[in-house]
DNA sequence: ATTATATATCGCAAATATACGATGAATAGG
DNA sequence: CCTATTCATCGTATATTTGCGATATATAAT
């Protein structure tokens, strides 16, 4: 039970279900609006701006860089987080065709509901 | 511990998570993609479409009905789901917002990465 | 060297998600 | 009425996620 089924779906399936969980709380959006907003990618400043303690975001942050959406690096006593463009794009390409697979068989007339 | 702190965070970040969520699984897309591409929206045609057992598809079914995605109908003996478009319109919309907001930041300098 | 600061990691607890066999409920067909 | 079919739900096992205190690590400041 709850064996991984992953390996049996398409890897573009796969791969979008990847950063559809990434994004799949609420901390890891805003973490990700912050970052794209503010100059500072200062780490505490992320923490500041969210209710979690700094041990939780250091592992939001940790799985946003699994995924690839972030990169970060150590600046002397802090650390400094940036979004990952390519990896966004990569993200925004695949939800982008995934929508147009759901947006050509809108029109088409129902059988049913 | 594990406590829930969804609320302390912005409504709309809550309710795209919650989208997310709901794509976040290879299963529940290529669900959404049957039922987008089949006229057909039978429920034992998209257990036949998927490499797992059927109270697992009526599970991940459940969630996307959940989350509003999918709206299902009882037709005498067979059940019949189709896609809430509605609820996809306002789906893309809160992930074109927060693209938006990602973007809006994006060719600024960095002081870091 | 000692101390303060910033952050990552460890370890744990609770909650949630994933998967499926067994079973129930409801309909269709004989 | 009896049986087969279709699907939902229950129960259960396991895996993953969420959250944080405690601790480790590494730099900066004194």
């Amino acid at each position: 039970m709850a064996t991984n089924k992953k390996l049996e779906f398409q890897a573009e399936e796969v791969e979008l279900a990847d950063f559809a969980k990434a994004l799949a709380h609420p901390a890891r959006l805003a973490i990700l609006k912050i970052l794209a907003q503010q100059r500072s990618c200062i780490c505490g400043q992320i923490v500041e701006g969210l209710p979690l303690a700094q041990p939780t975001v250091s592992q939001h942050l940790k799985e946003l860089k699994n995924v690839g959406l972030i990169k970060g690096e150590i600046e002397g006593k802090t650390s400094c987080y940036c979004i990952n463009w390519e990896t966004y794009d990569r993200c925004r390409q695949l939800f982008e065709a995934f929508h147009l697979q759901l947006e050509s068989g809108r029109g088409q007339t129902q059988n049913c509901c």
